[in-house]
DNA sequence: TTGTATGCGTTATCAG
DNA sequence: CTGATAACGCATACAA
């Protein structure tokens, strides 16, 4: 068992340097109230002790725990990692830590508000647009507890939201391969849980129509944003007997799921079919071909989420309303398109 | 600005239930010390206010925060995100949250044991064999903190540890290259501050030697991890004049790069050049070609870590030695490598 | 079985 | 500029 060592607290420090705990505390906090002399004292004594401040005594005095709360679907897949890490560093930067939460359990809401509500973490970042709305609201939103949504629209327009306008990049998506003189071409979508999929799937079809391409049902197949179901999806427009000439993946995993379909039905990618994946993940550049895909700026989307949940915890935001940061996406080109003919 | 709401706290729902606040903390903590008849009536009253409990006094008063702070040198790396979620995962089932710590700054082991200290995390799960060792070992250890290391080895044997052997691993990875005829083998190496990467590269010399292979310098090149270094190491082959028929990278990710660079000169794999990879990150695969590696349990990893750590947080683990569990790794054949000649 | 009193370590208020 | 004091919300020793 472990050996409980004293660790110091402000009374020590107090009594080593010969001052009132309430003087150590100021010079914890604003030295610049305390005469030179008597601050270096203190800090002396600091040093000397090892004191390190008690956060859950100074939680429950300031009535918060300088840590913020990140809920995402699955900290586990590289498109939510790479948020993550840029919500660290951001955080940490500003003297917050996070605490992480990855595949809430049956009633995500009612764990994420005893979450805020216990004091553990004074405001959540978002990264599920799957969750109830109506609950969502109360739990967060206009007036409620710190809350700014990221990556997936929340359901709940009163909430702040850091985003790209999935729908208008999806479109992009379809009028590059129209430009490339594709006139059948497929989508495989994600969980339609997610608003962001839905969205990419109404900017694929809203584009469609407007050039006068037709909607083959069979190219219009839903994944869930993994390698297997990009796999799977491609397997079932084999399986209709006719193949579109390019295939939109609503993400980059599925987009490699359906180049190996591909080429498991001995055809090629970009010779016969070509694929546009979505989010730019690190592999899609040194992947084989290397993926043509609509880039994502997570590490900003990350940041600026971080950046604006500091602020309306820390009463920076003085506007009532809800602030809608649109964050601009960008295709990048590579090999596993070309164009037709 | 934020309203603030006012949060019910034990006394409200004293208040409510007509009873002390020390019967409601009863009713929380050990209800079977309390009557069935004010413990349904508590219970009402908890529902009632919509109280949860202030996890900031409890901490304060408990002296433990039911947190567990975890370590990674990258959390935006596939591999180390799916510890870092089987670890939240874990963690969550035993009703501890998660504070996740990546690229510490300058002084790492300052940083950790001050969030120690402060009561924030009750113990740390160290996904990173690159911290200095003998301020580690005050830090935690036997007798100090609760601390496990994981994934690499921590270079202080008084900390409990969860691993593969890695030195066994990579032998294992030569021992498989020779038995399909290769003899000359090159080895793309890690960052040398991890001590995994040089227990692969020792494996590897190891069994170059016990089975009478020339170690080549110009086929021995250091890594950083990554695709781009993976690149990197081939382009230095390729540009030193010769080649070997095989080349084992200490990750997946720089295997990846190592294809990528085989095919950028001219080079096919397996057709030229057998790969293998290290840790079986989801895309392996699922690449061109399906690559060749040495299966790490990260699941398992992550879990058994958590839970080692768990226990001796409350004191379950009466056994002063620390605990080395050495999980089994795994090679998994697919098409990155064949059978020479 | 329940209530009262106390203290965990900190910061803020108010005197001096 | 500094010190004494109270309060943050909870869990427990002790009393009833």
């Amino acid at each position: 068992m472990a050996v409980t060592r004293k660790i110091p607290t402000i009374q020590d420090v107090a009594r080593h340097a010969q001052v009132s705990a309430a003087t150590v505390s100021r010079v914890l906090s604003s030295p610049e109230r305390v005469s030179e002399t008597t601050r270096k004292r203190v800090e002396e004594a600091v040093r000397a002790t090892g004191y390190t401040i008690n956060q859950a005594a100074r939680s429950l005095r300031m009535r918060s725990a300088r840590t913020l709360l990140l809920a995402a679907p699955d900290v586990g897949n590289p498109f939510y990692s790479t948020i993550v890490e840029a919500v660290i560093g951001t955080a940490g930067q500003h003297g917050y830590g996070v605490l992480v939460a990855s595949r809430l359990g049956d009633d995500p809401n009612r764990w994420l508000s005893d979450y805020l509500n216990s004091n553990r973490a004074d405001g959540l970042l978002l990264f599920d647009g799957s969750l109830d709305t109506s609950r969502l609201h109360d739990l967060g939103g206009a007036e409620g507890l710190p809350l700014v949504a990221a990556y997936d629209e929340p359901p709940d327009p009163a909430v702040h939201s850091v985003l790209i306008d999935n729908r208008e990049a999806a479109r992009r998506v379809v009028q590059f391969l129209h430009g490339l003189g594709h006139r059948q071409i497929g989508h495989v979508s994600g969980l339609s849980r997610n608003q962001s999929t839905n969205e990419r799937l109404l900017g694929f079809e809203t584009e469609m129509r407007a050039l006068g391409l037709k909607i083959v049902p069979e190219w219009v197949v839903p994944g869930i944003y993994n390698m297997e179901s990009g796999l799977g999806a491609v397997r079932k427009m084999v399986a209709s007997g006719h193949m579109p000439t390019a295939i939109f993946a609503a993400n980059d995993e599925m987009a490699i799921g359906v180049i190996r379909g591909l080429r498991e039905a001995g055809l090629s990618c970009p010779g016969d079919v070509s694929v546009v994946g979505f989010d730019d993940i690190a592999v899609a550049s040194y992947y084989d071909p290397a993926i043509t895909t609509m880039h994502q700026p997570r590490e900003a989307i990350g940041r600026i989420a971080t950046e604006a949940l500091i602020e309306i915890i820390e009463g920076d935001v003085s506007e009532e309303r809800p602030r809608h940061v649109m964050l601009k996406s960008e295709l990048v080109v590579r090999d596993s398109t070309r164009r037709l003919g």
